[in-house]
DNA sequence: ACTCGACGCTACGAAAATCGTAGCGATACT
DNA sequence: AGTATCGCTACGATTTTCGTAGCGTCGAGT
């Protein structure tokens, strides 16, 4: 480990505590906070389907940095929403849950871009 | 490194163009390359009831500070998704039905919570 | 007319987040 | 030994976000 005992500690959002935006840490806030870091809504996305290793899971991110996608499968599973299996990384069963909340916009996205063609 | 004297264009991700993230643009990608700038989010979610000043908008998301907001209504802006009448900023019709999607959030949040009590 | 306050919004330097590339140590198989 | 993949770290460069100050406009009040 070691890693070098960062000088800056990096707080992932969990409810009942103080977040980005909101002082008060209510759980939609702290939430909001999570979903609107880069990359996160991605992650969850690309592991609809099957447990995928870090570097399959890179890739299926479009090459995204390592270190980005480090520090939020640390935020995933700090929340509870990823954890790392045999066969590579995975949603929680929570995680899975909110998934499910985040299927629809597949569908909602198909709409909008009617818009722009 | 280029001297190049042009400001650099921010581009709002729209379905149909390339997006950060995906080549492809396709719409979903869009959306969630959207979705995941910070404070987009918050903003659909304090929209959700009366129209709000830029002002009272800015007080609503904590502060935020107001070249951020600004450019974030840009974008939902361009996205169709907020419009600007004349008693302040407010969910258009295709804001109001990604809305209906991000409503159940609360209630997750709750239950996600309980796990940090 | 003049001040006052609120409006949407811009400027700009500082701070933080993100990116891109290289590579480490471990493990496994040849 | 050589090759390959694994999760993951280092670190400088770039982009985004932040925080504060303030501009120009408008309508209400005096």
């Amino acid at each position: 480990m070691s890693a070098g005992s960062s000088p800056k500690r990096r707080t992932p959002p969990l409810p009942g505590r103080p977040v980005r935006g909101s002082a008060t840490g209510r759980p939609v806030m702290a939430l909001l906070d999570l979903l609107g870091r880069r990359w996160v809504q991605r992650i969850i996305w690309e592991l609809r389907g099957e447990a995928l290793s870090f570097r399959a899971l890179r890739t299926a991110c479009d090459e995204v940095s390592p270190s980005v996608l480090n520090a939020r499968l640390g935020d995933l599973r700090t929340a509870g929403l990823v954890e790392l299996s045999e066969a590579g990384y995975r949603l929680t069963p929570e995680g899975q849950s909110l998934l499910r909340l985040m299927l629809p916009l597949h569908d909602w996205a198909e709409r909008w871009a009617r818009r722009w063609r």
